[in-house]
RNA sequence: GCCCGCCUGGCGGAACGGUAGACGCAGCGGACUUAAAAUCCGCAGCCCGUUGGGGCGUGGGGGUUCGAGUCCCCCGGCGGGCACCA
């Protein structure tokens, strides 16, 4: 299926020429792989500057999405760019292949993860192919090859000997039916989304990569990052969540189970007047301790395991205490006393998992306070607020203010309260201040088959031993079944059992494996040199790193690129690498989003269900039913309101698919996919091409020695694009680019409507071929048949330099300044640029409806802005 | 709940603190055609006015400035992230 036309009047006897993309964009796709137009060598010796653009590795989920459409154009564009303007771009794809939905498939439909995986990438490869990437296919890998991951594994044993590893107990969700560990995406309303079953917490020893080892690096470095957006670092910043604060020891009243007293991190030592209460996590030592003789603490404990471990869960969630009867004392107020509760909204895994109550300064203490009627003292007040009459209602108050009832520390601001407190709290020997860090190590285990098993030996003599480096790569068996509920690889009749590489005695491999963002967390740094023996060639990664321009969503602004952030980091450590970050720049896109339908059944329709009428009503296209048309929102299969690229780029072609996709909006925003923006773009692909059919039917002659009113207009439009769109795509607006281009189109255009003369056609043949260069990084096919049809036996626009504007061509004769009275827009004046401000102010008054504005009115200013504007400010 | 964004005509958007609405989509009018499609040309923020022109307008409210879509404060709506989805 090619064109849609099946009249059979279109093959009328003298066709329409029409650019056939489904001839032309496979040419040059093998044009472009014969010639390797996108090769470079992994250590290039050419001396040319090097770019390395990388997009997001997709997941092989099995079709390409118009998110990875929207993703992999605009590092197109990027990489066409940078490589016309001269530089070498490194522009690899690949394969983040590892993860549940493959066990999914295996459970659900039988089929194995691996062969679900390899078929899902050969069919996506096939579509990302056909989109005309200019990628260097020669370096893809896919990471749950062996090939990959057995350096992984060489990696970790390297963190491991240099002390970045650790093995520690932490909590996860638990499915007890399924046997399995639950994502917390995967804990519905407290229950198992496959089982059903009620979800617990549950304490599992685990490997943890000691991410929090570089935690002050890792902040201090996001402002070396000028080229991420700033939402972004200071999203990490908040997540890596530096705060300075005092612990502090509040002695118990009376010992419980050997426990004397009880540690706190607060970041607001300042407010200690304000206490009413300290609180435990479940999870705390001294709770555990309590519930030994306290069959109610026991159930509270239990009650609180039932619930997720997510912080939303946490945070969201109603808050429950249970009252110990213990007390604490306090370290400034002699002889006062404080209950000690267990509440399930302290996180055992932040500070020290104890926290102070100050309900009048943390919303939830307040909430919890309220709830257990236990007292508020305000102890900040808010400027100018009365002391006598300042009480908290529902809202705690956390803004600035002075210290009162707070004994020494009345009349401080809260900074200098918070330092006289942490001095006083050090004289007592009770506690100190203390930089605490939100960020927590990072678990890496994985109780799963499809993953990238982590390599060690577990020995009841020797303890933790690491697989050799000359067993590696530890690989995953192939025949494992996934009838029963838990880890295949635990259940697998032989492959854990192992000898000691140590001491030869009988031992077990580790059966968790790697969470798949490890696998992302250094896929860069392997492309610069896919093929090499050891995870990287250190020539290659020198000459390659950082990533000069990264591109992705988002959703992954946290966790994947501070985990990348931390392995660089590691990988320097370790040797692999020279550089911390490995992303000097990264540009993060919105999401493409549809409008969504339902029929009057309430199920959701795919739009090809769908028809629009001319009168406005949508119905179902093969029923007439009546559709509600739902929001605007992103695409996803549980709401049917998916484009499939396939399918657009078998209509309307690549070029169209690519030009729409990036003329839409900003690449940063939310884009909605419609059907006429998609109309629309295929329309200026086939007017180009008549632009350029127009242009070569011109006589192709020698430069002209001048040029006419015309041929000089049309020259000037020309030179300023070229201009206009390299400060666009250096700026990633590809929106204003196209605009532009389609501005030139309409130069060209309305060029064409005028007599032919010998410099007016010199200049239309310069005009078009000139667009087509300008086209090329975002439609590729057309711009090299366009430069082909004008210019036979040239090379390749994928091989040709960025053209350069004249700058003689770029001046202008005049300018037109706006003259505003009291900044009302009065009138418009034509000046020669640079006009100096008496003869502007007076052109501007010689403007009637300017003179009538000022007719009798006292002038107080005038502003005047070369170039830009006057403006006459009326007196009082 | 906490953190981070976004909000401009019917729609997507453009706009170094300096003429708001470039460009496109949808719409309307015209040309071409026996007719339609395709194509080409033109109109177009809203309101008042025959014209010249005037008023109002960038989610709402306030502020800074000669001048605010743009900077600051408050409010509203929508979205992203929250550590085992990728």
């Amino acid at each position: 299926m090619t064109e849609t036309t099946t009249d059979p009047r279109a093959a009328a006897p003298e066709p329409a020429r029409r650019y056939d993309f489904a001839a032309a964009e496979p040419r040059w796709q093998e044009a472009w792989a014969a010639r390797g137009c996108f090769r470079v060598a992994d250590v290039p010796t050419d001396g040319r500057p090097k770019y390395y653009v990388l997009e997001m590795f997709p997941y092989p989920s099995g079709k390409i999405h118009m998110g990875h459409v929207r993703n992999y154009t605009l590092g197109d564009v990027v990489a066409r760019y940078k490589r016309a303007r001269g530089f070498s771009v490194l522009h690899p794809m690949g394969w983040d292949a590892f993860g549940l939905p493959a066990e999914n498939a295996a459970r659900e439909r039988g089929i194995h993860p691996a062969k679900w995986t390899w078929d899902n990438i050969a069919a996506m490869r096939a579509e990302l192919q056909r989109m005309g990437l200019s990628l260097e296919w020669e370096r893809e890998f896919a990471t749950c090859d062996p090939a990959y991951y057995g350096h992984q594994q060489k990696l970790f044993l390297d963190f491991l000997r240099a002390g970045l590893v650790e093995r520690k107990e932490s909590w996860v969700n638990w499915d007890p039916v399924d046997g399995t560990v639950l994502a917390n995406e995967q804990v519905i309303d407290g229950r198992g989304w496959r089982s059903g079953a009620l979800v617990e917490k549950k304490q599992l020893s685990q490997w943890f990569l000691r991410i929090t080892h570089y935690a002050p690096e890792l902040l201090d470095a996001l402002a070396t990052l000028d080229r991420w957006p700033e939402r972004v670092r200071l999203m990490q910043a908040n997540w890596i969540g530096r705060s300075e604060g005092a612990r502090l020891r509040f002695a118990l009243d009376r010992p419980a189970e050997g426990i004397t007293d009880v540690e706190v991190y607060t970041t607001r030592p300042d407010t200690l007047y304000g206490m009413s209460f300290l609180a435990i996590a479940p999870e705390h030592p001294l709770a555990a301790g309590i519930a030994a003789r306290d069959p109610k603490a026991a159930a509270f404990i239990a009650e609180c395991r039932r619930h997720g471990t997510s912080e939303v869960a946490i945070e969201t969630g109603e808050k429950h205490g249970y009252d110990t009867g213990l007390r604490v004392a306090h370290p400034f107020v002699k002889d006062a006393t404080f209950p000690v509760w267990i509440a399930n909204f302290v996180l055992m895994d932040y500070g020290t998992g104890a926290i102070f109550g100050c309900p009048a300064h943390d919303q939830r203490d307040l909430d919890f306070a309220r709830k257990y009627a236990l007292p508020v003292t305000p102890v900040v007040l808010p400027p100018g607020a009365d002391a006598a009459t300042f009480a908290i209602e529902d809202t705690a108050y956390v803004g600035p203010g002075t210290a009162f009832n707070s004994g020494f520390l009345d009349g401080l601001a809260v900074d200098a309260a918070k330092r006289a407190a942490i001095a006083a709290l050090e004289r007592a020997g009770c506690g100190a201040g203390e930089v605490n860090w939100r960020l927590r190590d990072w678990g890496v285990s994985r109780q799963r088959y499809w993953g990238c098993p982590i390599p060690v030996i577990h020995c009841a003599a020797c303890g933790i031993v690491p697989v050799p480096d000359d067993q590696l790569p530890v690989r995953l068996p192939d025949d494992v079944s996934f009838d029963r509920p838990g880890n295949p690889l635990d259940h697998h009749p032989s492959w854990k059992h192992v000898a000691c590489p140590a001491c030869g005695a009988a031992a077990r491999r580790e059966t968790d494996t790697f969470d798949t963002f490890v696998d992302s967390s250094w896929y860069y740094a392997r492309f610069c040199s896919p093929h090499a023996a050891t995870p990287v060639d250190r020539a290659a990664v020198d000459h390659w790193l950082p990533v000069d321009q990264y591109i992705g969503g988002i959703e992954h602004a946290i966790l994947h690129l501070l985990y990348s952030r931390f392995f660089a980091r590691a990988m320097r450590d370790t040797g692999h690498l020279g550089v911390a970050e490995p992303f000097a720049g990264l540009f993060t896109q919105g999401m493409v989003t549809h409008e969504s339908y339902r029929a009057a059944d309430g199920r959701w329709l795919y739009p090809e269900e769908v028809e629009r009428r001319p009168d406005g009503a949508t119905i179902v296209r093969d029923t007439g039913a009546p559709v509600t048309v739902g929001r605007v929102e992103a695409m996803s299969k549980s709401r049917r309101n998916t484009v499939d690229p396939g399918a657009i780029i078998a209509r309307y072609g690549a070029d169209t698919a690519r030009w729409f996709i990036l003329s839409d909006n900003p690449p940063d925003r939310d884009m909605e996919w419609t059907e006429s923006g998609v109309a629309g773009a295929y329309r200026f692909t086939q007017r180009l091409f008549r632009l350029a059919e127009a242009a070569a039917d011109r006589p192709a002659a020698p430069p002209p020695a001048s040029f006419g009113p015309a041929a000089l207009a049309l020259r000037r439009a020309t030179h300023r694009t070229i201009a206009s769109v390299s400060e666009a795509l250096d700026g990633f607006a590809f929106n204003v680019a196209v605009a532009r281009l389609h501005e030139f189109a309409n130069a060209i255009a309305e060029a064409e409507r005028a007599a032919a003369t010998p410099d007016l056609d010199w200049a239309r043949r310069e005009s078009v071929g000139i667009l087509a260069r300008l086209v090329a990084p975002m439609m590729p096919h057309l711009a090299e048949d366009v430069h082909a049809r004008l210019a036979p036996g040239a090379p390749l626009v994928a091989e040709l330099a960025w053209p350069e504007a004249d700058p003689a061509l770029l001046a202008t004769e005049t300018i037109t300044i706006a003259v505003q009275v009291n900044g009302k827009l009065r009138a418009a004046i034509a000046l020669p640029p640079d006009t100096p401000r008496d003869p502007a102010l007076a052109a501007a008054r010689a403007e009637p409806n300017v003179a009538r504005a000022l007719e009798g009115q006292r002038i107080a200013k005038e502003i005047h802005v070369p170039n830009r504007i006057v403006n006459f400010v009326l007196g009082a």
